[in-house]
RNA sequence: GCGGGAGUAGCUCAGUGGUAGAGCUUCAGCCUUCCAAGCUGAAUGUCGCGGGUUCAAGUCCCGUCUCCCGCUCCA
């Protein structure tokens, strides 16, 4: 029936389009002309978004016994933020290029390499040679020759003039310039990643408060409280979801970098592998553990493994509290990103907690008889990346034909989120196949008020029953009730299932059962 | 921040100095016995925002904001 459009065929533009066109996802500030780095949640994508965060929570929290839930502040002690390493750490040094292309840089990812300093003579006048104000930097004369026709002769308007470039002696240094165009690079400026805000009623006299940049810190510093709380023992896990932010310098690509965002994080306190006993897990499998878990969740809620890998940081790249990080990658439109991030971070949170805090978080361990800080592994999820990838791979598109068997059938076109029925926004929607027959509206308002008791239903009839259709598949809902004249005579309905389009005559003192049945199978 | 591209109806876009348009969508009515049907009618725009040139600006100029692509970043 269906020519299903190719995986590289869909275009974060037609998902960003159905988004915008379904009430899933708006700019921020929209009627403001938008603000960078922000997107709204519409009536759809709201649905949506809540369904991701329990299916996250039902998975990590409620179907585990060794898994609490937290929901802590916003808003930290700055003196966290100093523990965690966020202060001094977290902050890109960036410096750009004083050449004509004027491109930046990561002052940190830039070389330091022996150059000698380089100027252009302009010798189109034989007798009178003029010596330009610009310097190249280059290893090598060749090197410099290169930057000279890449940039510099168009920047300085030297097309068709002779120019001579000639290496200035004893020059030769050892240094960081731009590796694009020789030019001096500038001082690095610090970048810190955190958004601030001020506390207190004068904002001179009152105290500068970061915006948590990870929800993580909220777990370690009640980790003492929840553990005793909860009366736990390792190896156990806090999890929790909120709203984080950072100040990116480059916010792009829809909802997957964005300056305020929300992550699903849990912390999980393990033994450190030279504690364990004989049988127990190590931190090392812990790390093994959530990785796999984690993938498939993904799976479980219906991206193709296709779709997904992983990617083991190398040790160079690692974050300053990590002593190991898997990214789970997911196929966007746009390429391979990280969708979500499983990190070892060691002990270096709770120790650094200890160190600044003076308070003594350490476990005491019956079975060792022994103190120790545990080790923690981190699976660090984003809500919006995640819906992204739902969306990326529940969108596609059919041809359809209708018509009675075959027989000139016409085609046309159908858009469908094959969401997973708990992700879907709408779990059913109701129809009445004629809208001016009241018996049929009434029965029709009935059965979605029956389905709204347990489930978010809907009642339409503001058009053709095919277009009510793909209405309801454009947002991904599994089922559409349709109630027909016939059902006035027989008491029985038609469901309608969203990705076979397969119909089944339900009875009408059954159909909401029968719903409720179909949605928890 | 730098370079390139773009902002006109809810969406996709046309409109190259002279009365703001089309298709789709949305809404209402009629009709319609299950997959975007048909007919009739309607709504919606300070042409991203601000300034300038001109008798006249969606169109030309300046500024500014936002979006897209690249450098960088990561949940």
């Amino acid at each position: 029936m269906a020519d299903k459009l190719q995986r590289s065929d869909v275009t974060l533009d037609t998902i960003v389009s159905l988004c915008k066109r379904r009430g899933i996802i708006f700019p921020g500030s929209d009627i403001y002309g938008g603000l960078q780095g922000t997107f709204d949640y519409g009536p759809v994508g709201a649905e949506l978004k809540r369904n991701v965060k329990n299916a996250w929570w039902r998975s990590m929290v409620q179907e585990r016994f060794d898994i609490e839930g937290v929901d802590t502040s916003l808003l930290l002690h700055p003196a966290v933020w100093t523990a965690s390493g966020h202060v001094e750490n977290f902050t890109d040094p960036l410096c750009d290029s004083l050449g004509p292309s004027r491109k930046r840089y990561r002052a940190d990812h830039i070389e330091e390499t022996e150059c000698a300093k380089f100027v252009l003579v302009d010798v189109t006048d034989n007798a009178a040679p003029k010596t330009l104000d610009t310097e190249i930097w280059a290893p090598t004369k060749k090197k410099a020759k290169e930057f000279f026709q890449q940039w510099y002769e168009k920047a300085l308007g030297l097309e068709g003039r002779r120019v001579k470039i000639e290496e200035v002696e004893g020059s030769r240094t050892t240094g960081r310039f731009s590796p694009d165009d020789g030019g001096r690079l500038t001082e690095a400026r610090q970048f810190n990643l955190m958004l601030s805000t001020t506390l207190g009623p004068v904002e001179e006299s009152s105290a500068k408060v970061f915006l948590r940049p990870e929800t993580a810190q909220g777990i370690f510093i009640n980790y003492e409280n929840a553990r005793a709380t909860a009366r736990r023992k390792l190896p156990f896990g806090i999890a929790q979801q909120g709203k984080s932010f950072r100040n990116e310098i480059t916010p792009r690509n829809f909802i997957f970098r964005t300056r305020e965002f929300e992550q699903m994080e849990m912390e999980f306190f393990c033994k450190p592998g030279e504690f364990c006993k004989e049988g127990e897990q190590s931190d090392m499998e812990w790390f093994e553990f959530w990785r796999n878990e984690r993938l498939q969740w993904y799976i479980r809620y219906g991206i193709q493994p296709a779709n997904l890998r992983f990617y083991d940081h190398p040790k160079e790249k690692l974050s300053h509290y990590s002593r190991g990080t898997t990214d789970i990658e997911y196929l966007y439109p746009i390429g391979w990103q990280e969708l979500e991030g499983i990190a070892h971070r060691g002990n270096f949170d709770l120790t650094q907690h200890m160190e600044h805090s003076g308070k003594d978080l350490r476990y005491f361990d019956p079975d060792a008889n022994t103190h120790y800080v545990p080790y923690v592994i981190e699976p660090a999820a984003g809500v919006d990346r995640a819906m992204l990838a739902f969306l990326c791979d529940a969108y596609r598109e059919e041809i359809v034909t209708s018509g009675e068997e075959g027989e000139g059938g016409k085609e046309s076109r159908r858009v469908v989120l094959g969401l997973h029925k708990d992700l879907a926004p709408v779990k059913a929607a109701v129809f009445p196949l004629l809208k001016n027959r009241p018996e049929l509206v009434e029965t029709a308002k009935k059965i979605a008020a029956d389905l709204k008791r347990f489930t978010n239903a809907v009642y339409d009839d503001t058009a053709a029953i095919g277009k009510l259709y793909r209405r309801q598949d454009e947002i991904g809902t599994p089922f559409c009730v349709t109630v027909d004249v016939d059902s006035m005579e027989d008491q029985a309905v038609t469901v309608r299932e969203r990705d076979s389009m397969q119909q089944v005559r339900i009875p009408l003192d059954r159909v909401v059962a029968y719903l409720r049945d179909q949605l928890q199978g």
